[in-house]
DNA sequence: AACAATAGTTCAATCGATTGAACAGATTAA
DNA sequence: TTAATCTGTTCAATCGATTGAACTATTGTT
């Protein structure tokens, strides 16, 4: 009994020393502004840090009371936690990296908003990287997010690569890869695109509705996966809509404004010009209808355009432009979804995830000759 | 009792599901290899896994000798520092984080490539977090930066921020804090922009050189500090070169398209519709620029226009639309430049760094009269 | 030869959170 | 009454790198 007593003494003593030192440190802390940490929270609530960590992950051993007590302190105290220990501890950071060939386009701007939007859902916070379409900085790049210990890494390709041992590092290293939209199929990854194989009858079919004969194609360079499908598809489709195959009509290059430009005006001097130019990128289409503005060639009447991506811009020059949407906001969401199953263990599955979604054609004055 | 024995059952499936994942899974991991620790260079060397660490950092008291080695192994190792550990212990993450308002804005996506350039030469690693504008998704984006405790955050404002506190909370961190572009003179922190109270005169100087009498400004809301600084400069503009202030001539607004549109059909309707407009944004002059097409008022003939940014556009559309060029790559280094001398402790100095940096006039056919 | 100075390492604590094992006390079963 | 079970917590090791102090050879000085 006597024991009995004494305990519950020492627990009221305990219990004001308790408030004593609760507000003791929140003076303290007000005072130096000093980060605080379990350990703190534990002082203040006369118990240890290990309980306070249970307590704050919810640890099925830790009491009702005491979790509710350790939280409501750790908030009164601003507590915030350290994200770099916990990390090191679990061997988690909880960042997810994310590349890109560039920010500034509309298709990959959108696709990285929905990937934040989904993983930060998921508690991982998300680094971008952007590589410029250059190949040493992609390189660079994925240095870093390793270095930092990214839990994984959503990608899509620089134009310039070719080799892909960078991209096999990561994989080597145990780091969960997702690639969207550029991406070669030697890369044994989880992927996510649009069918650009799919995309292309899509265009030409419009085409032949708009009854155009003769349609040329301003292609991507053919060692990037998806320009070489948009060739296949094209040239597919046009055997299928019983249309002319003719080479010289195809061509490749980097898809920039003065591409579009060049080969637009090597088009024109063909003996016997195209009615319809189908380019698998925006920028070049653009370049084309600035040849055939400038030239005076009517358009869509004498030549019709279809681009690809649904840049914004696509929809401000006059004519407006025809184009391809590759649903970016649900190509970023399900390469973030992608993610979450490759690191969700009760998920585990050794099948790769290769998802392929459909573009829209999107048809503007560019293309549209028949109302 | 059956059901105990059920879950029991149930119990061993799951566990031997959850082992035959882990067992892949080490297969995967043991096939490339184990991380390899300063531990194990210390291990194959025969030294103290302090003295790799000290080697690794060329502390002075490491014979060089001993660095040789150290190096030398660890690059056969393929070691990799672990950056969880090292920011732990030095408290500093070498992270920054990058906020700005939209990534697919011409201005801002140089700015931020310009920072990544600049930072990652002293081996910082970079996070970009974009707000779309919202004052929301601003204040769950520092919380996350400050969470995965960057050493330090720069910024631009999202235009529906009016509260500071989220950033006086950065501050009170003690996170070094450096604001670009959009800023507000109640925070109290470094800043890098350009002037533009001095841009409007560039704009107005030129205008009047055009012979232009009526000069409207379509201008973004007040309560941000840049546009209102774009406002007084018209406005003191005016006076300078003895052109009429008439307040019906100026608005405000969101800068988007529509607004754009909006506010040139007023414009058009007025009994006495001015002779020039100066929008405060790219996208509000373009919107401008669709309606006087639309309504048949020739460009720069009739209606002289000048547009604010330099966004890609500016310069694709017809005609190309003058505009006040930012200078966003230099805007970044210097804003790369500023958080580097903050972090710098041997050049600290508790004065604040404002740098005003000069704006460019690119004058295009929308504005150019005179040949 | 004795001692100080120096170079080159090792030792041990530390950053902050996590986690399985251990332990104490309360409750229930035998 | 004793043993078994369950609950709620503490203990101590750990993640990997860093760092000042301590220690041990080695060299130089007188």
């Amino acid at each position: 009994m006597l024991v009995k007593d004494r305990t519950k003494y020492l627990l009221k003593l305990n219990n004001r020393l308790y408030l004593f030192n609760r507000l003791n440190k929140l003076i303290t802390f007000l005072r130096n502004k000093k980060k605080i940490t379990i350990k703190d929270i534990a002082e203040a609530l006369g118990i240890t840090p290990s309980a306070v960590s249970k307590a704050l992950n919810d640890h099925p051993r830790i009491s009702k009371q005491t979790k509710i007590a350790v939280k409501e302190v750790a908030k009164k105290l601003n507590y915030q936690p350290n994200n770099l220990a916990s990390a090191l501890r679990k061997g988690k950071s909880n960042l997810v990296g994310v590349m890109i060939p560039r920010t500034n386009s509309n298709f990959f701007s959108l696709a990285v908003e929905k990937i934040v939007e989904r993983l930060s859902k998921e508690g991982y916070n998300v680094i971008i990287a952007q590589s410029n379409e250059s190949f040493e900085r992609e390189c660079k790049n994925i240095e870093s997010l390793l270095l930092i210990q990214v839990d994984g890494i959503i990608a899509s390709m620089a134009n310039e690569t070719t080799s892909l041992e960078h991209y096999e590092k990561i994989k080597s290293k145990g780091v969960p890869l997702i690639m969207f939209d550029r991406w070669e199929d030697e890369l044994d990854v989880d992927y996510v695109g649009i069918d650009d194989y799919k995309s292309s009858f899509l265009v030409v079919e419009h085409l032949k509705q708009q009854n155009c004969r003769r349609i040329a194609h301003i292609g991507g360079y053919k060692h990037t996966r998806i320009y070489k499908k948009r060739v296949k598809g094209f040239k597919d489709a046009l055997k299928k809509y019983e249309l002319p195959i003719d080479e010289t009509l195809i061509s490749e290059s980097s898809l920039l404004i003065e591409d579009g430009r060049r080969i637009m005006s090597q088009l024109l001097e063909l003996p016997d010009p195209p009615d319809a130019v189908y380019a698998a990128g925006d920028f070049a289409a653009l370049g084309a209808l600035q040849v055939l503005e400038e030239q005076g060639v009517q358009v869509p009447e004498d030549m019709a355009l279809v681009g690809f991506s649904n840049e914004t811009f696509t929809s401000l020059v006059k004519p407006s432009i025809s184009t391809i949407n590759q649903r970016s906001e649900l190509i970023g969401t399900l390469a973030a979804e992608t993610f979450l199953k490759r690191v969700d263990d009760s998920k585990w599955d050794p099948k790769l995830n290769k998802t392929m979604i459909d573009s829209e054609l999107i048809i503007r004055n560019s293309s549209l000759k028949t109302k």
